[in-house]
DNA sequence: CTGAAAGCGCTTACAG
DNA sequence: CTGAAAGCGCTTACAG
């Protein structure tokens, strides 16, 4: 058959580079792959005609004769929620300088979430980042048997150590003790959904921190939410609806505390006069807000760098290690002493 | 020679599924691809032998098979800046239900961008979506001649209609109009960097709003930014310490307004009943700013989606074609009357 | 060190 | 409607 009718102008080729430089298209591909020695008049021939013609290797006929694409899938609900856009930013650097490079895929719902995995399957990625999600582990883990994945945000059962965790009890302890250290006694909690390790662990860290202190535990001072700003500020409106005293909260994410924060405004209440306020995470946007907010930082680059190292590590063949993540509290203007009317 | 060693298990070819349904495998990428009719016992045959095999195509063969890559490349300084991410998930959005996926690259600075290009044009995109950046004019230009490309946030000298833009004029005349109607008369404005188009536009926009008024325009009230908070944060430090007196800051964008806010919060300043402030582009966490922010509203999702769907129509023949965008100023809180004493 | 050949997994003009 | 064949643009074992 003749080449089929292309959009674009016919591009460049090995073989025009191998014409050009009086060598065969082998000879151009081990210069350029650098995979076997090549005479020395004939690699400057090669490089020569390259730079002449602007030759830019086909990456996808590349990629299908090595059997291998160097593509790293990165499936996530969105690349628009700050925490991930973070991560995504560690992603992209622990890449660069390696032969391998991010392919995204984005869906919300087990439904766009499976045709976005189909997507990055399709290409044939040599390993997948899984941030949060809606797959079933029965179909990640079925996954990770014909390659190195990893996730974020999420749990698989069977798969724990698969999974990249922070500190997240740890430094939810610390957030109450911060709070404590402050005088405050009556800490509210919105943790983020039930089902959530992360968290599930903040929410163990925010007890345990009240219980070694001897605090009591008000189960009515904890109140779920889903990590996003709406829920904080819903979760506020119903402890206060519900006439619950508190002096501070400790919200499970920044986005969460945001939300929060705007409903205690509205209630007329003054941060951190009338009650403090801890998120977790620390997003760029945290040390902007009026005042700006204490919260739990989460290295989320890091974590996304070290996510692909750790994959990368894998595909070269040494033995799949994931590092742990030290939290550290942030302190900034959105904590204080308690308010003596509301101890 | 044989195979090469595969990390993978060997997947499940086109030639299997023949195979097993007794057909060729040009038989199964017709049946595949719907492109020729097939007898409806074959049909059959080829649909099961698939569902049986867990038969997925190889994209990369079709890619390379077809001429034609069906990705579209979206290169940026960086996925994780408010705004961008907003019209990433609007590009995504446009891209869902289309034969097309999205490349995305990013790097910052302009080796890092040619190298996100370079992987871009490697990988043989059909179309590219410049996201501001770092690339020179002239290279695009010459880009623009291989595929079709569009520019957001930067404009591409001899390629104007390939920039989109909203409407920033309009959208500043209407923040300072409704900044005049408080009573405001002594109007700051942070600008984003001034070599960047949409700055110079709003930046006009508002010395045009006040002269309408009948305002004169005060060249000292007004500072260059760079579109991040920080520089919102020194801008206003810079006007307070020229003694400069003004009642109502109109920020460039609302990373910059959040920026502003906590400066004058530092001050002792608060936001509307000392000074009013108004943001650009309505970013998820402007409604949730304390007191949320009155902003001027940038459909940064929209803008995406129709970002593709130019690119997609002149991909399928058409003439490329980009809609105008409207802005639309959204009265939350930061706004109020002016105070009497900084009148 | 080097070229010719086979192969990667598809698609599609060609010839029934 | 359908198969055999050629081709997409590379890589790499093979045989010098």
């Amino acid at each position: 058959m003749r080449r089929p009718k292309r959009s674009q102008q016919p591009s460049v080729t090995i073989r025009d580079v191998a014409q050009r430089a009086g060598v065969s298209p082998s000879t151009v591909s081990r210069v350029l792959n650098d995979s076997t020695p090549v005479a020395a008049d004939k690699h400057a021939a090669v490089l020569a005609a390259v730079r002449a013609l602007g030759y830019r290797p086909n990456v996808l006929a590349q990629e299908l004769a090595r059997g291998r694409s160097r593509a790293i899938g990165v499936l996530a609900p969105g690349l628009s929620i700050p925490f991930w856009s973070q991560l995504v930013r560690g992603v992209e650097q622990g890449l660069r300088d390696s032969e391998y490079y991010p392919l995204f895929a984005s869906g919300e719902g087990i439904s766009e979430a499976t045709q976005a995995l189909d997507l990055l399957l399709s290409h044939r990625v040599d390993a997948l980042i899984v941030l949060g999600g809606d797959l079933a582990d029965d179909d990640l883990r079925r996954l990770a048997e014909r390659m190195p994945i990893l996730a974020v945000g999420r749990s698989i059962a069977g798969l724990e150590a698969r999974s990249m965790h922070v500190e997240n009890r740890e430094g939810a302890r610390e957030a109450v003790r911060h709070l404590l250290g402050l005088g405050h006694m009556r800490i509210a909690h919105i943790t983020g959904m039930a089902w959530h390790p992360d968290a599930v662990a903040r929410r163990e860290g925010y007890e345990q921190g009240l219980r070694e202190a001897g605090v009591a535990v008000d189960a009515r001072l904890n109140v779920e939410g889903s990590f996003d700003e709406r829920s904080g500020l819903v979760a506020i409106e119903t402890l206060i609806a519900r006439s619950l005293r508190f002096s501070a909260v400790f919200a499970g994410n920044d986005q969460m505390a945001y939300g929060a924060g705007l409903a205690l405004f509205r209630r007329g209440l003054r941060v951190p006069d009338d009650v403090s306020i801890v998120g977790f995470d620390d997003q760029p946007a945290a040390a902007y807000t009026w005042p700006p907010l204490t919260t739990v930082r989460q290295p989320a680059v890091k974590m996304g760098d070290a996510a692909v190292k750790a994959l990368l590590n894998q595909l070269r063949g040494a033995a799949f290690q994931l590092p742990s993540f030290a939290t550290e509290l942030v302190v900034r203007e959105s904590t204080g002493p308690v308010a003596p009317e509301r101890r």
